[in-house]
DNA sequence: TGTACATCAGTGAACGCGCGTTCACTGATGTAC
DNA sequence: TGTACATCAGTGAACGCGCGTTCACTGATGTAC
């Protein structure tokens, strides 16, 4: 029994161990997504995120393979988030029509709008590894399935998937074209994307 | 009249000296459209531009203040040739309802792919400068003209522009958001955006 | 027509900087006997 | 229990590089008298 105890406190002591380097992993990540939200991702450097999570650069190289994994996984992990916050929110909210779905989404996503700054900033030339493409496209899948919901009644079983993603994407359109409208303030730019909002969702 | 023909000879002298500057400015931003189709944007410097287009990288810093008002001009330049294309192509198919319209608009821009890739790269953290932008937002403007006469005759007057820029999001939605279609080759991409362009142009 | 001067396109090399990443080391903790 | 050794998180400084931009200069062309 005595050995049996040894290799099961051995094995704890060794799970604790990866608990605390998996925390010290996710503090790192947490200064990237905080230092996204406040400046331009391309303005980010190694040597930022260290200062900020209060660590020496060279760890960061402790944790990641190099810079580029880094950001993709601090991608990955608030884009999650932000996706988890909007499915909480529709969950809150009830059932609900096309239009009514567009406008939260639209208004949802203006308000976390690091979702399409990284958004862009990895289409761009960031190559994505295998795993986190993978994690990442669940996420999506799941905002597709809430939007499966808007349309399960009134349309065939094979359409639905197909209406969800044209929604999706239209109302990504709009997020994205009127981002920098010229010449109009903040609100006037958040009041014309929810009134196209309504109006694609009124089409749907 | 000796004075006169004086001044005249001079003045087209110094316009014909205008001329070439202004044709040497114009081969230094196409040497950087040239660059910008061959590889990521944020991966073109100025001295490769200065390589492609032939001449000393200081020369560049005698046309343009700085890198971002040169990229932000080729940008420009670049984005209006693509939508005068897509205007001269519009000319030639005559009357379209909107299911075509969204069909050609995607299939176009998938084969100017350039005009998002400079979209996104611009909309990320660059700031352009009054002229251009005005000038940028001229383009922009033609381009929804062009949209405007696909609901001229089904919509009332103050509605067509609303639906034009939900239209004109929407595509540009497509082409965003499924660019990096995972597991998927090009022209599946392909078909599968020209199939939600057919869903968002029924439904408008 | 000839000459002194001004202008300006154009250059290659250098400046200064910040970047991603690695090096060589420290020191705390765990392990074996 | 004590001691020698192994492991590994963590570090500050350095490496090497490429970037945007400027410097100091050349040489061709135009201008004035």
């Amino acid at each position: 029994m005595r050995v049996g105890e040894a290799v099961e406190e051995k094995k704890t002591l060794h799970s604790l161990k990866a608990q605390e380097k998996e925390a010290r992993r996710q503090l790192i990540i947490d200064a990237a997504i905080s230092l996204f939200s406040k400046r331009p991702i391309s303005d980010v450097s190694v040597r930022d995120i260290a200062k900020q999570a209060e660590i020496s650069p060279a760890l960061i190289y402790r944790h990641f393979q190099d810079r580029d994994a880094l950001f993709v996984e601090a991608f990955v992990k608030k884009s999650e988030d932000i996706i988890k916050g909007f499915e909480r929110m529709m969950d809150e909210n009830g059932q609900m029509n096309a239009e009514e779905v567009g406008v939260e989404f639209v208004s949802y996503l203006l308000d976390n709008d690091l979702f399409f700054r990284m958004m862009t900033y990895f289409m761009l030339d960031t190559n994505i590894n295998e795993k986190s493409l993978h994690n990442f496209n669940e996420n999506i899948r799941r905002l597709l399935g809430m939007f499966d919901e808007v349309f399960k009644d009134k349309k065939t079983e094979s359409d639905i998937r197909l209406h969800s993603h044209a929604f999706f994407a239209a109302l990504n359109g709009v997020l994205i074209t009127y981002r920098q409208y010229p010449g109009r303030t903040e609100k006037q730019v958040r009041e014309h994307m929810i009134q196209l909002a309504k109006i694609i969702g009124k089409q749907f």
